[in-house]
DNA sequence: CATCAAAACATAGCGACGCTATGTAATGTG
DNA sequence: CACATTACATAGCGTCGCTATGTTTTGATG
């Protein structure tokens, strides 16, 4: 009994947001509108103001890298596939380093929780299977060993992308991933052998 | 042949504006001198505008967290001095969160970049320490090492502090620096001993 | 010590920001 | 078809960072 809104128009803005952060121009509500055909209010009417619209866009990057990471496919190694997926992780990252800043600049309120999720259940499901194929130890939990990849993965990817180091420091993910599945049980030389395989064409950067 | 600045403006103005950050007001140009007998223009005058503030602001930031790392003391026992310098990191991120994340918002044009520096040199001659004392092989490089440590420290603190980690998540910091020191030569059970005395009272949160 | 240029300082106003109030047009429902 | 309800457009409010303008202070100079 009234009026229905057009998906399309959502989609519009937040496609024409996540490239106006992408180019770098200031993403306002009035620029974002400007040239769109649409007015200030459609903002409101699909996201509830501008804070809403910057959680919505949250959201985006999150699919985008769980699209990403999807992306990696899983071979006979899962020690190489984990090194792939941290090194997915990072090209997302540093190929879209504003919107990466966005998804963890405060705020956590996802519309959809899963999103998030989905990205830790890719590692968590890798580690598992390196336990089941007797490289990690039988003690080794899979969420815990999956958080820590994670956070070798963000702060390399933060450091990296809006901060200090250089892009060459992206080496560093080799050695730190290699030290930490090792100490999950994997023999050391296969294990670098595993995680340079995966890390692959990132290194030269 | 003019009248100088006094700098006990510029300090009062970068206190509160800290302090402003700690208290979660929003610290915008009138904010931040109403109340302080200074116009607007004193902002102007001191730091050419809001971004130069935040520039000074996040140098400030380097500063405690260089004062804080000041404070722990050098033990017999680098591999413990290291893990007390990660546990210290952590701590002065998580009780100036918004202050941190100012450090790392974007642009490190700092005034002093030996401050950013200085914090990191303390990592490097802590490894230099364990090199000599027989605990890490001789072929690690300290600089490569210290960022690889500040790699983990600031990805926890950034995961935790601002994101979606919550703060018992800082005992991921044990496993991660024992990983890594046992690969640069440590003897694991012995390292794994240091790096808890070293991240300390850090574990209960 | 008087002078004066230069810099600090106060005030007012500009353009742009996010947001909301108000009016209008469109549309799904009874 | 009629109507209620919602999307949508416009205008305006308060605040933002910043700058133009005028005033006051001050430190070097003759």
């Amino acid at each position: 009994m009234a009026r229905t809104k057009d998906p399309a128009v959502r989609s519009l803005l937040l496609d024409r947001a996540a490239h106006m952060l992408s180019a770098r121009e200031p993403v306002t509500l009035r620029t974002l509108v400007a040239g769109t055909g649409v007015s200030t209010m459609a903002v409101y009417t699909y996201f509830g103001g501008m804070d809403g619209l910057w959680q919505a866009l949250r959201q985006e990057g999150f699919t985008r890298l769980a699209a990403r990471l999807a992306t990696v496919k899983t071979s006979a190694d899962p020690v190489r596939d984990l090194a792939a997926l941290g090194a997915a992780y990072l090209a997302n990252a540093l190929e879209n380093p504003d919107l990466y800043r966005v998804m963890f600049d405060a705020g956590f309120d996802l519309e959809d929780a899963g999103a998030a999720d989905a990205t830790l259940d890719r590692l968590v499901r890798a580690v598992d299977r390196a336990k089941t194929d007797g490289r990690f130890r039988d003690g080794v939990e899979p969420l815990e060993l999956a958080t820590q990849s994670w956070t070798i993965g963000h702060g390399l990817a933060s450091l990296v992308a809006t901060g200090p180091l250089p892009h060459q420091a992206l080496t560093h993910g080799v050695p730190l991933l290699t030290a930490l599945f090792t100490s999950a049980g994997d023999e050391p030389a296969r294990c670098r052998r595993s995680v340079e395989r995966g890390w692959g064409r990132l290194l030269p950067a």
